[in-house]
DNA sequence: TGGGGGGTTGACGCAGCGTCAGGGTCAAGT
DNA sequence: ACTTGACCCTGACGCTGCGTCAACCCCCCA
């Protein structure tokens, strides 16, 4: 007769393994000496190494007890059923490993490459990093919420930059950023430069009916919010814009009167 | 302010999911409302799709923390890591596959093919089932224990079965399975043919040092044993064969004199 | 004023064991 | 006779990433 670890060594498992399996009803108690030591004969041999046969295959031990004995269909079925399992397995960790290459490059955590190529653009411009992190969030937000219109929105982006007027407010904020003091000439000058790029934007989007543009709030609030949180010297930008009609510079439509004064996410209750 | 349930949609997770973050320390605990409500701003919102996306590109929570604040070199070295992880994984599971397409025959439980088709040629023979499992079971303990020693054995076995003496010797064994009484006489000739056929092979296999031989019983005690399990009568016939000079049916060498005087599994205390 | 759909903490459950803790047992050496 | 070291025993927590009650509080609407 076999003691427990003799047995587990001989089916290449642990002891501690064994005795899981009888706790779970797999494999039955044998008899115990005078000591109350497990003896086990030759009949557990065999039915442990079947139990680490199937659970080596992947088959979850809640089913090999059941598998041990049934009819060869419907051993097969649940064969089939559990290869199913497996595939759908190897499935999901490929599309891991596919998105975890994508996140080698720093930027691209939860973004798609357009956005990582156009944040790269505003380096290039001489944005300053802090400014870039804050846009870089702006379009976590937005990918969130749009995924699939992401790549209509990046090349207009990528187009205003040709524009002098957003290099020179994006070089203004960079300044902006880099000192601590509030400064509200340059602010005004910023709040002027988007007024007139929404303008302009309003423009060539042509007459669409307001009640046909998405009605979904939350995610402009939350770009608002963003930059509030980031650096407080927004919330005046923010007024500045609203003085200015426009709810935001989020926002490429003008506010509607109906709304309530501040629309800032840090009102809302 | 966000509630918790607003911020869990945005980021497409459940709220039990945010709270198990901020059990974890891997989004901080927001401020809470006069009701005690968790408020969220908008970089909550930004950390969570982070953290999401780590989570869904497989790494584990537990990393994710210090990925979120490493530098590009930290960061590309976890990654790296990680990666290594899902594709070990993937081929563990792949591996399973593969086992398991093998566990399609049901007889292949811990078996490789070869001794599958050995089965089925005692089946084709007339060996009864009860007969032909013992033999299965039997296999697996050899399996386990030399399984790179198989393809060495199985064509011997067959090649035996060409020896009408041998298939005579599974015939009665058979007959005696399915009756059940204990008749002796035929047990006795079991025990004739097979003390022969242990001669034959003793001979077959030239003047190997006794010392050579592998010196581990434990196998061979199991199949003695599995042998008395599955049917008493079996313990028997290994008398019969200990009269005969053997040690049991299975062991290919003659018994050492200095052995004790009952090598069966059941007197091992 | 009651009901439905939020929120709160606390705790168990899942799979398959690993790993203590705190004992007893056996075989062998001194 | 005593010690050592290698086993054995039970019981219980730990791990991963939440799902799913339970029992209670809060807010809004008809």
């Amino acid at each position: 007769m076999l003691t427990i670890g003799q047995l587990a060594s001989y089916a290449g498992v642990t002891v501690r393994a064994v005795r899981h399996y009888h706790q779970i009803g797999l494999l039955p108690e044998p008899e115990r000496d005078s000591s109350g030591y497990r003896r086990y004969g030759a009949k557990a041999v065999v039915s442990l190494i079947k139990i680490r046969t199937l659970a080596d295959a992947g088959v979850p031990l809640s089913q090999i007890g059941q598998m041990l004995d049934a009819d060869p269909s419907t051993f097969a079925e649940t064969i089939q059923r559990i290869d199913n399992r497996l595939h759908d397995e190897i499935e999901r960790l490929k599309t891991s490993r596919k998105q975890i290459a994508q996140l080698a490059a720093r930027d691209s955590l939860a973004l798609p490459s357009e956005v990582v190529r156009y944040l790269d653009r505003l380096r290039e411009i001489g944005v300053a990093e802090r400014v870039v992190e804050g846009e870089r969030d702006g379009w976590i937000l937005v990918a969130a919420r749009w995924p699939d219109h992401i790549h209509e929105m990046i090349p207009a982006k990528l187009a205003q930059l040709d524009d002098p007027q957003l290099v020179r407010l994006y070089r203004v904020l960079s300044e902006i950023s880099e000192s601590d003091v509030g400064d509200d000439s340059r602010l005004e000058e910023v709040a002027d430069i988007m007024a007139a790029g929404m303008a302009e934007q309003a423009a060539n989007s042509g007459e669409t009916d307001p009640a046909d543009v998405t009605p979904d709030d939350l995610p402009f609030d939350l770009l608002d919010a963003l930059a509030v949180e980031s650096d407080p010297r927004a919330q005046r930008l923010l007024d500045m814009m609203r003085e200015r009609g426009w709810g935001s510079w989020t926002r490429s439509r003008p506010e509607r009167l109906a709304d309530p004064p501040d629309q800032g996410l840090s009102s809302r209750s």
